[in-house]
DNA sequence: CGGAATCCAGCCTGATACTG
DNA sequence: CAGTATCAGGCTGGATTCCG
């Protein structure tokens, strides 16, 4: 990371822009819908209350905010038809389909290590436990 | 996603726990500073201080609260001498190893990707930019 | 239907101070 | 050195209401 620019080596070193912008799409990835969203648009283009609905247990505002930073940086198209009643169309950019691909692989790496990752759980916790008794 | 464990369909789909355990996983590669400190210990093992001069810019806090979370996850070793002063180290387990690829994929597309993002950012600021001045 | 605006509770984060 | 405890502030996310 870091890329060689001219930052002082009394500032921490991620600072830099390029790293903030990492860690940036990284919240992104990591905030509680992107992923769904994106994974609904994956299938088929959706207008807003589909997408709502295929989501699930989404307000309209994190929609709106999630779908608006999506299309903020070209992840996701927004098409609007000024019929009445509106259309309003999202689908995913080929950015958007570029992306899936390495967070999927993420999402398969969680899947293949779960049982890892909870029969850790489960002794830390007890350790814990025991150590809280004492 | 959603294993076709027994959820009712009233309920929306993403209270299944396997995919809340996704989901929280991903918020935790998406946290400020898990990436950073799994990025500093895959060079070699730090000692909690070495740690938090290396990342830069960290609380204590946040670095204990960081590390007990990968700890409990097995995604760090935590090694106690029990020497005066203390000395704790923090290594990456086969499991963090193991993470941090695909982790680090997504960090790869990220820099890829980064100029068009920026791109479709400024293009959209501007939009909105004369949107409000209308 | 597809939003925008507002309000509010809760969590996350960081700074600070104290302990073993 | 390696934490824990406490507190304050900001941001996140949800509910509600209103508009085109």
């Amino acid at each position: 990371m870091t890329a060689p620019s001219d930052h002082p080596p009394s500032d921490h070193p991620h600072a830099n822009p390029d790293c903030r912008a990492v860690s940036e799409l990284l919240s992104r990835v990591g905030d509680k819908w992107t992923v769904l969203v994106v994974e609904a648009l994956a299938e088929e283009t959706l207008r807003f209350n589909e997408l709502k609905r295929h989501v699930g247990g989404i307000s309209q505002q994190m929609l709106t905010r999630t779908l608006r930073a999506l299309e903020r940086d070209g992840m996701v198209a927004r098409t609007v038809h000024p019929t009445i009643p509106p259309r309003v169309e999202y689908a995913l950019t080929d950015l958007g389909r570029s992306l899936a691909e390495p967070v999927m692989a993420l999402v398969g790496w969680t899947f293949a290590n779960l049982p890892t990752i909870h029969a850790h759980r489960e002794t830390f916790d007890r350790a814990q436990d025991e150590a809280e008794a004492a």
